[in-house]
DNA sequence: TATGAATGAGAATTCATTCAT
DNA sequence: GATGAATGAATTCTCATTCAT
């Protein structure tokens, strides 16, 4: 990346900046709202340089939707990747979800809308990419938690349904920032949904507080 | 209702009738792909006859999923009214909610994208209108929890943190049916959840199985 | 009048009715602001209604004009009818014109429109249909004029030039009534226009007053 | 205006020739009958062009028809500026307002419609705008008539009575040209509305022949 | 004869994209 | 490369008119 020469390192900025501001702009306003000539504006190029950088309007929205959804894997295959115990992975997976989407509220819109909304365009291609990429997340917690079940950690059960679950759980948490105005910090909800997800709702019957501790 | 005049009951039926396929097109398609044109040709109706029941596309789009909405939460309310029990509340919740959008996948995409999505126009005001709406039944299920929290049955903690979860888990199995063909019945998934959210992810200690026959 | 079938005096009836709110509509919205509904619900008649009536919007609103132009013209020539005097027949143009439009004063805008505007329709039709029929009026002017001048009464020159004078003089009045919110006299107005039109601007040089007295 | 960059220069050619085409079609047509996409086609734009430039239809419009009264008012304004002898000034008035409409006899249907016409629009915006534009020129020949009264040239009475008639004398000779299939000159009818208006119908008494000498 | 629901042609306007400078 | 003026296809909505009841 040091050895680009100037011209093409310039490029890559410009094309991260176009993105960042369309990205932001796509969220607030949905796709149909933002005109490419606001997105120039705001990017602080000539409507025709955008269009060099970016095939058209489709195009850009494609990227700017895939790069973050790229951050939100980096971002949590990389807390995932150093932990081998599976409710510590299940914990990982928590905690770096939820930051991640803390920190990039606008761009949750985004994100659902295209994971599970109707196509903005005929095919649903960027659709399937993005579930591929989030996908294979998922696979990783599935497989820690299939590791759990053998060990006796986890309850016997599809793997499947545990990863789905949690899932869920943590975009549900996500929404509810989404409805508050500024929500102040995630530690509470990481918290609860640790909780929630490995006891379930239920008082446990005679049960020791499940802790990290009994894990690791 | 059987007393309405000839010409009225009519006209309930058309607007019903175009309620119901521009519902599924907007649902299919999204609201920016689908032409008024199409959705008058669909309906079997001339595009001024379709004005002349709706002032424009918006209010046709937002008639449309508010229609939807009230039939969700008409039929989970219904599902959960009878029961006294919190665990059975909860898992009415639970069952009725999966039903109902299994049976209405389609209107998923709608939903999720107006609940959650970028606004389609300026003001988020249909968002708001569904989210009061859906937020009425939620907090039938918080009130549920509360009380088996106060009844020792549920574990002590945020009654809306629970009902966040238990409304995030059965989301994400709503969209896992999104990205199957054709998913055949609901059933096994209504039980995963119910199972899972109760007693959570890790083995109960010594736990005895917690079954309907525990609450009855 | 008086013989006709009952049926057909209500006709007549409902027609007149019509005009008069089509005609009040038109003149104070302009033709294309009006929409055909608003007529009949104006006329507490039902749309096909008006249409048993009209054959068109185009039609109703040249009937319109027509008519009041009708009463106008019947109106100011009734007024002249009697005179011989030629001063005194100026004068009673004068006075029967600015009667007339003070009394249907809205109905001035679209009596210009039509005579002076760009047509409305592809043809010039209904503005050559008014012209003409104000066109006698003006030349029963232009005869006493005439007349007048051979009388010595009035100044040797064109008695069509005098005509259009006295004509603009009054319409420039009625224009000046429609800027004002309401004007509650035409009295001043009408000796103001007689005197300047017949005395000129300048003072006379040692000028008897004309008066009426002079002629008769 | 010499300084002004290329690009400005030839925006403000587009702007003025899109106004004259569009002044020209409204005038002969009227605004309803005329399309955007006629007046683009007519001008040799294209239709988004034209709406890169105006607003939007009735902007246009009120632009073409603002201009045409900007350049009406300047000429009269300018033939009365040098003069100071009342006879004279309203001499230039009456010239110099029938020079112009003389020359721009299309435009004489739009100014009156919109002077004293239905409101194209709801509102009267337009049509006050333009008649605090010409009220200020009928304002000077009013001064003019009043100085005119103290220095004892004129007949004693109401200034704007007089203005008022010497306005609408030359609008009823600009309305006879409209009648008329290509009237070849303004000449003749300048001429007869000075002499009528300043000496009025009747033949003077014993008077001299009122000439500018007489004045000046 | 009266009614008003249904019709659909027609027009204004927007905005992604291109390309001459 | 960068620029932004020019383009025109595409879409929403209106409203005069018709015609079955």
């Amino acid at each position: 990346m040091e050895k680009m020469p100037r011209r093409e390192r310039e490029r890559q900025e410009h094309v991260r900046h176009i993105l960042n501001v369309a990205g932001e702009m796509f969220a607030k306003r949905g796709f149909f709202k933002v005109k490419m000539k606001e997105i120039a504006e705001q990017a602080e190029f000539a409507l025709g340089t955008v269009y060099s950088f970016f095939k058209g309007k489709q195009n850009l929205y494609q990227q700017a939707i895939e790069q973050k959804v790229d951050e939100l894997v980096t971002s949590v295959s990389g807390a995932m990747a150093d932990e081998t115990s599976p409710t510590l992975i299940v914990k990982r997976f928590i905690e770096a979800k939820l930051r991640f989407f803390f920190d990039n509220l606008d761009f949750v819109r985004l994100y659902f809308v295209e994971m599970h909304g109707p196509p903005l365009y005929g095919e649903r291609a960027l659709s399937f990419a993005l579930e591929d990429k989030y996908r294979a997340l998922l696979d990783s917690v599935s497989e820690a938690i299939e590791r759990g079940m053998s060990e006796g950690i986890f309850a016997k059960g599809s793997p499947k349904d545990l990863a789905t679950a949690i899932d869920g759980q943590t975009s549900a948490v996500v929404f509810s920032w989404l409805r508050e105005i500024s929500p102040d910090s995630p530690e509470k909800e990481i918290e609860a949904a640790e909780r929630i997800f490995l006891n379930g709702a239920l008082t446990r019957p005679r049960g020791r507080a499940v802790s990290d501790g009994d894990q690791e």
